[in-house]
RNA sequence: GGCGGCAUAGCCAAGUGGUAAGGCAGAGGACUGCAAAUCCUCCAUUCCCCAGUUCAAAUCUGGGUGCCGCCUCCA
């Protein structure tokens, strides 16, 4: 497999530190919102890496952060006059909420900065203790000069940054670079005592502890967005290196940005859009099919129209989906035919399967494998329109392979949920969710089969107008009336 | 000022040297009482522009134009 790794600015082949094990961290946000779109792309996108690595046979074990201490928490906490570890945990509750309807798979581990402040603290002592970090009035400062490194990520000298800074520049500090490891405590701030007094750690020290704790010096990927290459990613990088002496994390992967009219979504441009606005509009399985629909490290645009887009293309796959159980619902014909092997589909099966991925295998490239998804779907549709009404057991078999592979790639791109039960995929709405109303659908088909069996098309027509008009869409087919919900 | 990215049909979007995937929209056909769904066919001689390398370039090199991002909190 090859992963874009940030670092090398090269595809590299993936191998991880452990065989058959992959170690991962993803920056989580800090939570003093509600999170936006712009947030859901990383936070969906590398929950497709691991997924994929799990189809692989991987062990992942995954973690992503929150930041709960933080200068925005305080803030925003003094605003709502709230504790603001208080407000921290409040939208972290709200965060796996969202997450939650996305189908984000749980992580092994999500550490909050204020249950890491030990680890911090001894991560800080080390520095000192290296020669990396300075004390200025109750602060701690990493001393970028100290770290020969320094720029290597994000592919500047330390030169280039001071030639156009625009930073104030805090004439205490030793370099313009140099950046807060802890901070003094201000009257009413969430503050811990430390050996340089009362405080709390600046914004890059905890990803170094935690991720050292959970994952070890040395993990395989660490993941986040493409603004937090600098400085986040950058520091993360010195502090870690400078304590242990060693590789922090061997492949580092950016997803690009979510843009609204090609600028970038962002919180000080304002234009941003909260995921439970957008999941008031759209099915959560629709946004998640649109952020996987263009490659992670390429800008996406949003706006209502192109949800619609991948809503409608979506609905293509569903459609198969449901074709595909309706025919393996057909009785099975009496009689043998082992003999007739339906050799036509499986090896269509078995090119898809390796073409999907070998798209996942080039660095994760989610937008193939969509178009795969689409290439399955349409060889589904064909073999279900060539079946009669009984099916032979080898067509039963050759369904049922296309079952398995619509569920592979399912899971992989994390879209629709299965029943645990029939093991069957979800399709939404469709109907089983509400007795009366499946009764009463029923009942009108039943009344409309009749008048159409005495040519009233007139009567059948209002019918069928009518349920549109209420979001229920009635299909007429050779095998009989199928029904579904307006997507 | 420094560093980086992007430009492919009406729209969205893959494709990094071998002759343009896929989706949406659109046109025609099959099926249907009519629809819907599905299937079949069509829909970029061409990939922002100019020059170059090559037997061969959307893909490599140089130049230009336009858009965007990072250098400050941001996924």
């Amino acid at each position: 497999m090859q992963i874009y790794n940030t670092l090398t600015r090269t595809k590299e082949e993936f191998i991880p530190k452990e065989p058959g094990r992959v170690n991962m961290y993803v920056c989580g946000p800090t939570t003093y919102n509600f999170i936006h779109l712009g947030n859901a792309r990383p936070l969906v996108f590398f929950d497709t890496v691991r997924r994929y690595f799990i189809y692989k046979g991987y062990q992942v074990n995954y973690v992503q952060n929150f930041t709960d201490v933080d200068d925005k928490i305080i803030k925003r906490a003094q605003e709502e006059k709230m504790d603001p570890l208080e407000l921290a945990q409040k939208y972290i509750r709200e965060f796996f909420v969202d997450a939650d309807a996305l189908n984000v798979m749980r992580a092994e581990t999500h550490p909050k900065v204020s249950e890491h402040i030990q680890e911090i603290i001894a991560l800080i002592k080390k520095l000192e203790a290296n020669g990396n970090a300075y004390a200025v009035d109750g602060d701690i400062y990493f001393e970028v000069r100290s770290f020969p490194g320094y720029g290597k990520l994000s592919g500047r000298s330390l030169e280039d940054m001071q030639a156009g800074a625009r930073v104030e520049v805090d004439p205490r500090k030793k370099d313009p670079m140099d950046f807060a490891l802890w901070k003094a405590a201000k009257p009413g701030e969430p503050s811990w005592p430390s050996p340089w007094g009362k405080g709390r750690p600046g914004w890059h020290i905890e990803c170094s502890a935690m991720a050292e704790k959970y994952l070890g010096a040395g993990f395989d990927i660490h993941g986040g967005g493409f603004d937090l290459i600098f400085p986040h990613h950058e520091n993360e990088i010195a502090q870690s290196e400078a304590a242990c002496q060693q590789p922090f994390a061997r492949y580092w992967m950016h997803n690009g940005f979510i843009t609204v009219n090609q600028e970038k979504m962002s919180k000080s441009l304002g234009n941003f859009f909260l995921v439970r606005e957008i999941l008031a509009k759209f099915p959560p399985d629709v946004v998640r099919w649109y952020l996987l629909s263009t490659h992670y490290r390429s800008p996406l645009d949003f706006d209502d129209e192109k949800l619609v887009m991948a809503g409608k293309g979506l609905d293509r796959i569903k459609t198969a989906i449901r074709l595909l159980y309706e025919a393996l619902a057909r009785p099975i014909q009496p009689g043998t035919d082992a003999v007739q092997r339906d050799t036509l589909l499986a090896d269509r099966l078995a090119l898809l399967r390796l073409e999907f991925e070998k798209a996942m295998d080039d660095d994760c490239n989610t937008a193939l494998a969509v178009s795969i998804y689409f290439e399955l779907a349409k060889e589904v549709n064909i073999f279900v329109g060539k079946l009669g009404p009984e099916l032979s057991q080898a067509n039963k078999e050759a369904l049922e392979q296309a079952h398995l592979l619509m569920k592979d790639f399912n899971r992989v791109l994390g879209i629709l949920k299965e029943d645990q039960r029939t093991g069957q995929l979800i399709l939404g709405e469709a109907g089983q969710d509400d007795q009366l109303a499946e009764g009463l659908v029923q009942l009108i088909i039943k009344i409309r089969q009749e008048a159409r069996a005495k040519k009233d098309w007139s009567t059948a027509d209002t019918i069928r107008d009518g349920l549109k008009e209420l979001g229920i869409i009635l299909e007429d087919t050779p095998q009989g009336v199928r029904w579904k919900k307006q997507g």
